[in-house]
DNA sequence: TAATTAAGTTAGACTAATCTAACAATTTTA
DNA sequence: TAAAATTGTTAGATTAGTCTAACTTAATTA
């Protein structure tokens, strides 16, 4: 097996999340350049290296997909990148909205052996701090059905169980207005203009974006 | 503060062993590219580059040394390494001579908030599982003066304390021998012609060579 | 359906890190 | 001290990952 650069990780891990997110097998290639930050043409260059390994498939102008071992070396990746946030949060102490930047680091560190006694250290969790679920070695990441909090009408209780958004910003945000995993969240009103929301956490109650809301899952 | 590449970060970190291992402050183009497994080449331009950024010093065909500013960074990226071998070690049941391997990639995470918490998660241990000290944070590599196997005259006890080289192949052999950190070593012989010595650990006896003997620190 | 806009691709250039091959300076030694 | 050996440097090339600018194809809409 050739090596794999830690550039092409983050491009396979994009596809895989991009795709998982918007339930669609095909991705763009404007749509990952803006993912990862850098210029169309440049995803288009790695991207015929990535097809040459065999990791993604794709026509000329046609939507990419990823290849079985593309999806397996990407869900691999996600699955280190969610160990570690576990790690950082629950022995390190890291805040919730810390975690994220430092993994993003440690996920391409090339050691099976590391994550899977790193994993075993952390006692095989199922989520990472964010709630997102954490795929098992050589496993899928499972796509659960999850509502966002612009799903729940006016009047209705719901609690927090994931976001969707993992930005620093965003996080720091959500802290701001007292949400954590698994709080309660009661839906007070809603504006039909702009879908402005006033919602209440705690007894506490503040108004919310339909931006803010699209980012946080509930049941 | 400019940005430092992994690769730079391990030039640095090999000119200060280097020079920290001879007692020497000026350390050689061929030596840096043989310690690297570069071409001296390569070397020469790497260090034109680090002398642009100001982190080391060295004039055409002269011996080259650190900053402060490069001895700074040579020693953080030293005390990373050290901190994670210990965690690797201590938390992860890595096995002794696993450890430095995947602390070489572990050591480039950038973020010292994480090895900040990471040494207090480990009680802000002083040695790491080779017996190495940890400098300490915006400290320096203390210079300990270490006697090895070699200088320990025929028919004396010593105790071992720790092992200068820590490439998996060496520290394989020594756990084969039935050597440790803090085991005591027993000086049975000694050949004039070729250095061999037979040692006793643990009351069993086994040759070694003087490559062997030298890079085993004793007290 | 033809024109406009959006999406995707190509060509050519740049930087970092590496190499080989040739050359220059310094040190050793006969 | 002159020749040989060692050590260090330069020039020119290569690869990965990025860019800008120009171009092509596909999708949208008037």
């Amino acid at each position: 097996m050739f090596m794999i650069s830690f550039t092409e990780e983050n491009y396979l891990k994009a596809l895989l999340r991009i795709s998982f997110d918007s339930g669609e097998t095909g991705v763009g290639t404007n749509e990952l350049a803006s993912h990862l930050g850098v210029k169309p043409a440049t995803a288009n260059d790695m991207l015929k290296r990535l097809r040459d390994k065999a990791l993604v498939d794709f026509e000329k102008y046609k939507k990419i997909t990823l290849t079985r071992e593309g999806k397996n070396i990407a869900t691999e990746v996600i699955r280190k990148h969610r160990l570690w946030e576990t790690f950082l949060y629950e022995k390190l102490e890291f805040s919730w909205d810390e975690v994220h930047d430092v993994a993003e680091q440690l996920e391409h560190i090339q050691s099976s052996k590391l994550i899977d006694k790193l994993e075993k250290f952390l006692d095989y969790p199922a989520f990472d701090p964010h709630g997102d679920p954490i795929p098992s070695k050589g496993g899928e990441l499972t796509k659960q059905f999850r509502k966002t909090l612009l799903d729940i009408p006016v009047g209705q209780l719901c609690k927090m169980v994931a976001v969707k958004d993992n930005s620093s910003a965003f996080l720091q945000y959500v802290v701001k207005v007292g949400l954590g995993i698994n709080n309660e969240i009661y839906v007070q009103s809603r504006q039909e203009y702009d879908a402005l929301m006033v919602i209440e956490v705690n007894g506490v109650a503040s108004s919310v974006s339909e931006k803010f809301a699209e980012n946080i899952y509930v049941v």
